[in-house]
DNA sequence: CCAGTACCGTACCGTACGGTACGCTCGATA
DNA sequence: TATCGAGCGTACCGTACGGTACGGTACTGG
């Protein structure tokens, strides 16, 4: 008996990219399980599911093995095309470290603003807190702990060219994304309406990141 | 007909102080809700409550009208002993200025890595997905914005004896809002354990009023 | 002592939803 | 053309849970 995918997920940590990648018919599954996220209009069921996707409930069940299975899945899919490749981090100067920060606020600031991610974060918290297939782990893994992981190689460049000074990389870090994100994801999650065009974003971001340049940047910056 | 509590809340709006204050019994209700938000081992189901608390169904929904009148007044509930009356703000120098933004900081760390923060925030996030009755504006009124509101006079006294710097309070509120918080809420909604025992959160919350006061302090700071 | 009220405990109802079964179609392979 | 597997659509099953009904009990006011 051939394996079913989600039985070559548990043995998977937490985040990790999909062994056997979707098919594209699992694809189109799944983006619509994400569409119905978003919508919101209807409960996300299996059948909904099905109807949506026009695929039967039989299928989803050999396909995913069950509702969680699919859920998880579904997150996984989203995460593998948000985050693209950790470009390297080459030499810094004062202006391309701000570049790279800018950047990194931007789309991060982009990213938990967007309907998919409110939505994906939404049924990933109240799961966590239902124990059993923790997507909540995922989520983190790609998204906070992913751009924690890009990020820091970024300010030990910083460092190293004596445009920065901290002692512990992950702390700066997590001061850096205090600064971005700020009440911006609790109060969507929550369901403020709060919605930030794409100069806000770019303003929030330049500000986020003058602030954290003000704190941790030597005098060279 | 006597109007339900449930009806008496339908007009107010969210967060305002309930009219009727909850019978001693009411309040053990709605304890007993609490508790089982926190364990989380059982299903929050009416009959989960009702044998917890040890009392009808029948007058669960006489009291509370129905399932989300009971979580709504559930958070209420919790929110009305949250957060103590706010003290005028006499003059300030610099170390009582200190001394406010570390207690609301200790303070706010303190209820959000709390069991039950954690446990009424995912039943709210999760709620402010399928919309009606929004647990989601109740929880973000009586937590970010009403320690938004304690903090800002706190912010403009320190302006107003020339301590702190800045042109709005509600952006100079935010920035410290999220030097407190930074990835902490969202990590534990996300069901990672990460619990910060008194000393990390003194520790913590020193951090971010350093950050904060380097950012905004004035030379006599 | 009697009515009325509040409320507990339990049984019950309807339905929504997770999960399964099955017949049918369609495309691929021999 | 016959066979087969993948997968669609639909019907079905079991159960959990929101909500209601009702009998029994204890307390209160007359």
């Amino acid at each position: 008996m051939r394996s079913s995918l989600a039985e070559q997920q548990e043995t998977m940590e937490a985040g990790a990219a999909a062994l056997q990648p979707p098919s594209v018919r699992q694809q189109a599954v799944l983006d619509a399980v994400l569409a119905l996220m978003v919508e919101g209009g209807e409960q996300l069921t299996m059948d909904a599911v099905a109807r949506r996707a026009s695929c039967s409930k039989e299928t989803l069940y050999k396909w995913y093995g069950d509702r969680d299975g699919l859920l998880t899945a579904t997150v996984q899919w989203q995460a593998s095309r948000v985050h693209a490749g950790r470009e390297a981090v080459q030499a810094l100067d004062g202006t391309t470290l701000r570049e790279h920060l800018q950047d990194f606020a931007v789309s991060w600031l982009t990213v938990i603003t967007s309907r998919t991610s409110v939505a994906l974060n939404r049924i990933a918290v109240a799961h966590a807190g239902s124990r059993k297939s923790n997507l909540g782990g995922i989520v983190l893994a790609n998204g906070r702990f992913a751009i924690g992981e890009r990020v820091k190689p970024v300010l030990e460049a910083g460092r190293a060219a004596g445009l920065l000074a901290f002692a512990d990389s992950e702390a700066a870090f997590r001061t850096f994304f205090g600064l971005v994100g700020r009440d911006i994801q609790i109060r969507l999650l929550l369901g403020e309406a709060l919605d930030l065009d794409a100069d806000e974003i770019r303003r929030d971001a330049g500000r986020a990141v003058d602030q954290f340049l003000a704190l941790y940047g030597q005098a060279k910056a």
